[in-house]
DNA sequence: CTATTTCATTAAGGTATCTTAAGAACGCTA
DNA sequence: TAGCGTTCTTAAGATACCTTAATGAAATAG
């Protein structure tokens, strides 16, 4: 189980053995059932997270109490409300299992005592950071440039697998269009 | 000139008076005029960039050549097309100033090398980092959530100091929304 | 195995935003 | 100060996407 992590972590980074097992030691695991949350909206997220097995969501609900995905999160993938876990403000986001999951978390006190103790750690998630803002970037242009046909061909062939573990109306969520709008494209590349 | 960008650093992790020296020696001045680029797509970017004077924008031009402006840069804010840095590859963007602008720049080379001397400098740009995808985070729940004149309205309040600094067709670009568009909305507002 | 919930589809009418085109205001520069 | 490029506005018609509502299919619970 915490193979994944470390090998996740040493992929962008050296680690010696004595510092992988501190890491090991650092993160505690969480079993999630399908539907169950791992964060909710107003309390505090004071752990990073990396998902070991399953799919979960982040989202958050507006004004009018619709939903809005703002990331998915498979196995192999850090997933959290950073806003929250930075500032340590209550969260505005939710985290739920979307499958029965895996989680792999440590508390911000250990994770700063990890950066204290080892630079490397600095470096990992100063990388991991970047590539995510990468892609952030990359998903901002694309959604004010593309149709959401475009950017749903792209997602079903960018990520395949996270779309054969979660139902259409949510991946709808995460293009911001309407289930029923989604269905209607997907029809119209049906009948070419 | 170098004062800013040592202060922005120390605003967010301690450095002895030896580092920031090392630091700042390792900065280059670039000076650029109204409309002059910093970097253009197809070249590759090698340096990280922080603005000093002035106003900048990171965009991209779509199949059909139309703009999309991903972010702007004032003074004290770092820009940079962060994939074409980050792999290597060409860039996709352009750096362009809409001001006359001073911007302080830092070949990746020197910048890894104070990653290997400076731990804090990891810390920083992990920090730093964490805080764009934050905001770039929030920028798209916005945009999946919002209507565009919520995001006008948004962008005005909190960017009063860009707001001044650009031509309305730029915001426009932003925003995801045509010239005209954006026009309109404001027409709407000025009446209530 | 049936009942119930969850999910996907279809269609009609509505709204936000775009496209195109034209003209007006502004600010440089000759 | 005249002229020219840049920026902003207005308006009409087009399009992408939404809302609502109803139906059917698939998954899950009892």
């Amino acid at each position: 189980m915490y193979d994944l992590l470390i090998g996740n972590i040493k992929e962008l980074v050296p680690l010696t053995e004595d510092e992988s097992k501190l890491i090991q030691k650092s993160f505690e695991p969480v079993h999630l059932k399908k539907k169950q949350f791992l964060l909710q909206s107003g309390e505090y997220s004071n752990h990073m997270r990396f998902i070991s097995q399953g799919c979960v969501k982040l989202y958050n609900l507006d004004e009018l109490g619709a939903e809005h995905i703002l990331q998915f999160g498979i196995s192999g993938w850090w997933i959290n409300d950073l806003y929250a876990y930075l500032t340590q403000k209550p969260a505005t986001f939710f985290i739920q299992a979307i499958t029965q999951s895996t989680v792999l978390q440590i508390h911000r006190d250990r994770l700063n005592e990890l950066f204290d103790k080892i630079h490397m750690m600095d470096r990992f998630f100063r990388i991991k950071t970047q590539n995510g803002y990468v892609a952030l970037q990359e998903r901002t242009i694309n959604n004010m440039s593309q149709s959401a046909e475009q950017r749903y061909l792209e997602f079903i062939e960018r990520y395949r697998d996270i779309e054969q573990q979660i139902p259409q109306y949510m991946l709808a969520s995460y293009l911001g269009v309407t289930p029923e709008h989604l269905s209607s494209i997907r029809k119209n590349i049906r009948d070419y």
